[in-house]
RNA sequence: GGGGCCGUAGGGUAGCCUGGUGAUCCUCUCGGCUUUGGGAGCCGGUGACCCGAGUUCAAAUCUCGGCGGCCCCA
């Protein structure tokens, strides 16, 4: 059993998904796919993070599934972005409903009723909340397991109201920041960039979004900031009394994430043994190797039993199977584990163990006395960094400074294009001839991109700043 | 939105054009012997022609429809 080599990123990422025990890709229905137990792990691991950070400023909430048609039709924009991917529901039994129930493509128009109720007064607000659910598209373009769904397991949404415009974009900010440290945690590389108008999100004020770029050029949105204004406020009556006795309108946000989160986490860090994984979110952290020999079992399981249980505050297994180490080895790293110790006769006698990170090739013996908590931690955090190193060298030989379009259209097959591109939107459209789409222009630029932020338009030669154009999954 | 290709064991494949053999090979899995520092070896076993209709003495193979997958172009 060996994996496609990354370079064939596509096939890769369909084996490496099935084989490493992500999702069960053979489920009946097109865009469903089934999470393995170890993929759910992984999910729960990478969660509980997103968990963490939206706790500190928000509620978790949970709101239906289905929404009555009359609501979500409210707010034109939004629905006029949707109403081509939405799944029905029009019986009951063989009854036929009066009122059509739509399976939520996304909460706004489930939430926003109830805020109306929610919010009376000033004292109301900042409103945050969050809630983990699913949601259905109905896709036509090809599917893609993690990417492209038609059931979206594991949408975090949050939604917040807020006194005025600049209440709202104040924490447009504080999103990008939360959003922004849970990115950093998984080690995957990412851009902040405003969309353009025509790719804003329906309904809202403007979009902020965060994408990385897979192996094969193309870039993933693995997250997005709306800023709602009053739009959502005004259709679905979202008023505040303020001390004034006046009332006034809302300003809202929300801003999600996806498990397209975990499909960035197995492309950017994956290699062509299967999974590499930072250590917090591996389902397995340490795996220990026997290497037996007839005769001297004892010795050897002795110095693993010893290691398992000074390491039993992670999750460490001891692979006691039949195979051969070389076997084990294989097995281990598709799964991602990130540290590995061997300990043979050798080694059981010298009272050594032979250990191996994941993300490294190289072996290093290490002396059992020596392994404790703090050292683990502390290989933990070297590995992030090198994780967030490497995955950024090879995320920048996708991205290209360009000067001209005729260059940005030679460029786009393999990767990122960047350039200075003026606010004029026939500019910006213009460029997307070359097959990509513009993504936007950058809200702040990444440390490892370096280009002054203003400059002349590629496009007319008027005043300009950094934005970025890609073929996007 | 337009076009093309494909569906054979748990996974990957040969056979299909030119209809007829016990449906090929690898892997996985199960049992046995043996082995163990980077995918060991031998023996034996389980397991498949996507669904439906049609053509035919006979369909994995030809035709149509459905479902599912992949690729290219806009």
């Amino acid at each position: 059993m060996s994996l496609p080599s990354k370079e064939n990123f596509s096939e890769w990422y369909h084996e490496v998904i099935q084989t490493a025990e992500i999702m069960d890709v053979r489920y009946p229905v097109k865009g469903l796919y089934v999470w393995f137990p170890f993929g759910f792990k992984i999910r729960q691991l990478v969660y509980s993070k997103l968990r963490e950070v939206m706790d500190r400023e928000h509620d978790e909430v949970y709101f239906p599934a289905l929404i009555p048609e009359t609501e979500l039709g409210k707010e034109g924009e939004h629905i006029k972005g949707f109403e081509d991917e939405v799944y029905w529901i029009t019986h009951g039994g063989s009854t036929p409903l009066d009122v059509k129930l739509a399976l939520r493509p996304t909460s706004e128009t489930a939430i926003y009723p109830m805020f109306k109720l929610w919010v009376r007064n000033h004292a109301d607000l900042p409103l945050k909340v969050y809630q983990i659910v699913n949601t259905f598209r109905y896709e036509t373009k090809h599917t893609r397991p993690l990417i492209r769904l038609r059931e979206i397991t594991s949408f975090k949404e949050a939604h917040t109201v807020h006194k005025n415009f600049e209440e709202a974009e104040e924490h447009v900010k504080k999103a990008i920041e939360f959003y922004k440290e849970f990115y950093d945690f998984l080690a995957i590389p990412y851009m902040v960039i405003r969309r353009p108008e025509w790719d804003k999100f329906p309904g809202a004020a403007y979009t902020i979004a965060f994408d990385t770029v897979m192996p094969d050029g193309r870039t993933l949105q693995i997250g997005t900031v709306h800023h709602l204004a009053d739009n959502f406020a005004k259709t679905f009556e979202i008023k505040y009394e303020a001390p004034n006795g006046e009332h006034y309108y809302a300003h809202q946000t929300c801003y999600g994430i996806s498990e397209r989160c975990i499909a960035a986490l197995i492309s950017i860090h994956g290699d062509d043994q299967g999974l590499v994984l930072p250590f917090e979110v591996a389902p397995i952290q340490i795996v220990v190797i026997p290497i037996l020999y007839k005769g001297k079992e004892e010795a050897v399981m002795d110095a693993c039993k010893k290691i398992v249980d000074k390491l039993k505050s992670f999750r460490v297994i001891l692979d006691e199977g039949e195979e051969r180490p070389g076997a084990k080895y294989y097995k281990w790293e598709l799964k991602g584990v990130p540290v590995r110790f061997e300990i043979g006769p050798r080694d059981a006698e010298k009272g050594v163990a032979v250990a191996s990170f994941r993300d490294e090739k190289k072996k290093f013996e290490v002396s059992i006395d020596e392994i404790n908590d703090d050292l683990i931690w502390q290989w933990a955090q070297i590995m992030r960094e090198r994780l967030f190193a490497s995955a950024t060298n090879r995320i920048l030989e996708k991205i290209k400074i360009v000067n001209s379009p005729d260059e940005l259209k030679d460029w786009v097959r393999n990767g990122v294009g960047i350039f200075h591109l003026c606010n004029n939107e026939d500019c910006g459209l213009s460029l997307e001839e070359s097959g990509g789409s513009l993504l936007g222009w950058f809200e702040e630029m990444p440390e490892w991109i370096n280009l002054d932020n203003e400059g002349e338009c590629i496009v007319c030669g008027s005043k300009g700043k950094v934005a970025a154009l890609a073929r996007t999954y």
